[in-house]
DNA sequence: CGATAGTTTGATATCCTTCAAAACCTGTGG
DNA sequence: CCACAGGTTTTGAAGGATATCAAACTATCG
């Protein structure tokens, strides 16, 4: 539960009755194993999941049967939220490592924020983060080469992990591939793998063993373009 | 005001109370010229603003000059809703046409959704709507190639435009340059204008004239692989 | 009518993909 | 403990899509 309020909290200060109630509608928990789809496209779910522990990435189905990667879910992600105001889903949510959600009915949701105006407002505010991070995407995809795209990437990884204190040093798991990198970025795993080779010769930044080093974050962000204002919500 | 509440009604019905609270605190309107910026990156407003009339374009700057878009703008859509929560903007809107925008206080916005349940989950569904709009793009820039890719830009335009009720026959007028249709898809206008090309002599679509005219919507939409589902919310 | 912005076309360069295969892990059953 | 199978990483060679550079053409607007 914890990782949803904080989050939340990030832009909105919630009394405590916010808080419990909210606690009382995500009671309960579900645990997906890594593979598993937390939520299908197409699919018109009854919960909203919310993630408590382990990554998810969202990803839509191509009739070529490639999966692009839309967003990485950490804790304190709403899994999908749309679920409340619009049917079916537009995505998947895929577990990639074994995940814990915490579960609330679209209903129960639904109620709860009709009648606390601050958790719709913080929903609300959550949900233009991710907004944010979209257009961080867009502007990826669109204007920068493998190199600097990777490097991006990466340290928007590194930053995210670093705000849930999951960096230790300059190291952080990332629990995939480069075949997933490369869902992620628009390019062949081979692409990724040859860019992965130079930044590492370039002493900036590793990726072995499912784990990122940064070696050194100032020169990966200059080379990235990366600003990190996008992520941080100020208190309103 | 009423493109904003048409658009806010679509996912959630809101009382006459609401409506005419809503209605007060946009009260006021502004007029911007083509190629002005409603609001510019890195600045910190008061006011939030919401399209009216008229259409303009999310972009960002970028070190080498060039400004992506992220987003297209229409009647509804709110310029600059993160500013409720956070205070620095991180992208500019730009103008394309004249725009006129009813513009509110950020203090009063925030009191009005912390009174007013209702208005604060009909902000949050257009908020998720726009995050399905971008991650749309975010597959159109990862996996696509500029032929689809420009046609399924073409595609979401008339799309969003017939609900709108912006499309007579088969034409809509989409008042920008093959320029800035690759700043939207991360191409160069000169390959737009070869893609332009292309779909004209395959009798798809055409864009002469700042007006789209598409000749085979259903080839069209085949090509761009495109699914309307992300545009459309149900009613909750 | 001239100036400026936008469109069109061609030639060449670059980046990334595709195809292919070898090397390397990691877990599993014998 | 070993052998093996499947997935992942690494490297090479060749092809294709898109960028870049350059110039002519066309609209639009004072």
């Amino acid at each position: 539960m914890n990782p949803l309020i904080a989050r939340l909290e990030i832009a909105v200060r919630l009394s405590d009755d916010d808080r419990t109630s909210l606690q009382a509608v995500f009671a309960s928990t579900r645990r997906f194993e890594k593979g598993r789809d937390v939520v299908r496209e197409a699919d018109q779910p009854d919960q909203v999941y919310a993630m408590l522990d382990g990554w998810a990435a969202r990803c839509k189905g191509l009739p070529d049967g490639s999966r692009p990667i839309t967003a990485f879910l950490m804790p304190g992600d709403l899994c999908n939220g749309e679920t409340l105001f619009r049917r079916r889903m537009d995505y998947s949510a895929v577990a990639l490592t074994p995940v814990i959600v915490a579960t609330a009915t679209r209903d129960a949701l639904i109620r709860l924020t009709g009648e606390r105006p601050r958790l719709a407002q913080a929903f609300w505010s959550a949900a233009q983060v991710e907004a944010a991070t979209s257009r961080a995407w867009i502007v990826n995809l669109g204007r920068r080469g493998a190199y600097s795209r990777l490097a991006h990437l990466a340290c928007e990884l590194h930053a995210r992990l670093s705000r849930l204190d999951l960096v230790s040093g300059s190291e952080c798991n990332l629990p995939f591939t480069q075949e997933q990198f490369g869902q992620a970025l628009g390019l062949t795993s081979v692409h990724v793998n040859r860019v992965l080779k130079r930044l590492r010769e370039e002493r900036m930044m590793q990726f072995h063993n499912r784990t990122l080093t940064v070696l050194d974050i100032d020169r990966l962000r200059a080379v990235a373009g990366f600003d990190p204002a996008y992520l941080q919500e100020d208190v309103a």
